[in-house]
DNA sequence: GTCCCAGATGACTACGTAGTCCAAGATCGC
DNA sequence: GCGATCTTGGACTACGTAGTCATCTGGGAC
């Protein structure tokens, strides 16, 4: 062997790895150059047949990998994306992690996680991504501590978010339809006769809570309904919506709460239950999500769903388009966002004051 | 510049990419060899305090970032790890592909994620890995459609589950305690006073559910308790549980089921409550998981908590083991499995026959 | 028959890093 | 004061790939 000097004299452990057979060994093999197997390899035009077959046989034989690494130093290309996530099993931010690396898959690039640890910045895991090598990087669920995120990467960055401020002409914000959906469960409520809507808002930090709680202003501004407060907010856990429910239950008046998300909502369920208001019959509650489990629940929950797919879909679209240099596709057209009515909701049962704490005459 | 070459004739898109600064020109911008500064970012000795100085001044000046594709090529190793996941958001997938993350991101490997697309075969995913360039490779939730897996990898490889055959002195499976933890949950309901508990299996393709059942028949078995028949196969989703708990409900004499996870459960739940029978009056019910919500549901669901932290941790410790050349870790002590108690289950009510269905005489 | 062109193939090189080996200066023992 | 050892830094090289350019062959036009 001719790389017998990598066996030799290296420790086993730690030292440099046994490789597998490089273009110059299939070369060999086949009895070509070099050059001749890159071409075959890359679809290049301009090889006969005959020669082609020889070298598809010897990569066969050997067992060939084309080595990325030499790929990527000698391109400055890595065809690799970053993904940077928060590290939560959430529903919503796993789901969207999956339908991008699919997306991703799909597009021919491969992933690179990287999630923010507690207490970490979004600019460590992006570092961590840039020294690792990416062409791109999505930011999933993007948070920030009150000041906007100021990003330097030299690569392009799509943030499925608002929060962050971009470096331009690299960068773009694909956003999902959030405010539309948060103001779509809302109006829902709403046009069952409810006066008004009580919001259970999820971490604010969050760009998708932020998101939620404005389409749900907004509906309730177009109606005229007048803004109840809001409970403190909580952190997507259905403990924080059970605390947040507990609360909302000793106000008499509370006839419509929409949740920040499912596992909020299903706390609310609960601490309404424990106080002895029934669901829709004295409140109707609305989710965000639409996790498999809302249509089992005791009552099943009238959510709003996310096409995740979309958002991701078009989030690497853009993504590929500016790392390729082409032009960003145009906005997809047609709603991203869909309301699921089930049994948590329903009309107004009547106007009469305090239902449950004292059966008023 | 030197590398002129690179900026000027070639294309923008789909060309080679802008670089950053190599080693060569920090080294001409501290007045030092290249082979010096590679000595100050490797933290290797024999370099004086006030070169060291110099060339890291020069290192942030320049915003220099090493190239770890060219350190790649050269070592034959990459410091990442190749996760496979199925590309499911389900609770136990997601949780531990993030518990996974956050292990080899603390271990000093990044994470390349590949998901088997539906259709794909888990060895797909691997080869796309292996292309990519990965040290090592953990297969997350393997499943297999009958014949064991058998992989050919040239790294090591951890699989979390056992359907995997594995080259010999390169690999590892590190299981969780699936089976300990589904006896565990059976005998708590026998210690209730059930005469038997009956199973809502899992999709039988997935190695956990098959260890859920395994666990499930060890504990009947080893109580004396009869083995009842076993309902159709779920696949982990509300739906799929609900239509066992339908089939179960039908039953007279079911007093305990065990869920082959939360969600499944909360499908049985609901088929109970439709069919008139009491949780946990009539039937108690036990799921798997502990997923966020099951402290809130209706009622509060007894399941079974696994500790994905610690298997990650173990399969990583294990995998990087193995990368390095290292002995393999010993196996921690201590049960990673615990068994929460809450108000789905409880002490079966008679032994009087049917109590919903016919009154009987 | 000569010329030319296109297709087929290969030689050479750069990409950025770290291992190897060597050179020059500094320090020490005697 | 001189060799021996240690410290420090640099020159050179390989890693596997693809771009550039040169070479060679065969076939068709004239």
């Amino acid at each position: 062997m001719s790389v017998s000097g990598a066996e030799g004299g290296l420790p086993a452990a730690g030292g440099r790895r046994r490789r597998g057979p490089g273009m110059t060994e299939v070369a060999r093999a086949a009895g070509v150059s070099q050059k001749t197997v890159s071409r075959v390899v890359n679809g290049e035009p301009h090889v006969s047949p005959e020669v082609r077959d020889r070298v598809l046989r010897a990569i066969r034989e050997l067992d060939y990998r084309p080595n990325t690494a030499a790929r990527a130093l000698l391109l400055g290309r890595y065809r690799r994306i970053g993904v940077v996530s928060l590290g939560s099993s959430l529903y919503g931010p796993s789901t969207l992690l999956i339908a991008l690396e699919r997306a991703m898959q799909r597009a021919g690039y491969s992933v690179a996680l990287a999630s923010t640890l507690e207490g970490q910045k979004v600019s460590a895991a992006v570092d961590a991504l840039l020294e690792q090598g990416v062409d791109g990087i999505v930011l999933s669920e993007p948070i920030d501590d009150g000041t906007p995120l100021r990003l330097s990467a030299d690569v392009p960055v799509v943030s499925l978010g608002e929060g962050v401020e971009l470096t331009p002409g690299t960068s773009a914000v694909v956003g999902g339809d959030g405010v539309a959906a948060a103001r779509m469960a809302t109006e829902h409520l709403l046009s069952l006769g409810h006066r008004t809507v009580w919001h259970l808002p999820g971490p604010q930090d969050w760009w998708a809570a932020r998101d939620r709680l404005r389409g749900w202003r907004e509906a309730l501004t177009a109606a005229g309904a007048p803004e109840p407060p809001l409970p403190s907010p909580g952190d997507w856990s259905p403990a924080s919506g059970y605390a947040a429910g507990r609360q909302l239950a000793e106000l008499s008046d509370i006839t419509a709460v929409f949740a920040a998300n499912d596992d909020m909502a299903i706390g609310a369920l609960r601490a309404f239950a424990d106080a002895g208001r029934a669901v829709p019959g004295d409140v109707s509650v609305v989710g965000y999500d639409d996790i498999p489990a809302a249509a089992y629940l005791s009552p099943p929950l009238t959510t709003v769903r996310q096409n995740f797919a979309a958002v991701a879909d078009r989030a690497v679209d853009v993504l590929i388009a500016l790392i390729e240099g082409r032009p960003a596709p145009a906005e997809p057209s047609g709603q991203a966002v869909e309301l699921t009515v089930r049994a948590s909701t329903g009309p107004v049962r009547d106007q009469g004051p305090v239902p449950h704490p004292a059966p008023a005459p």
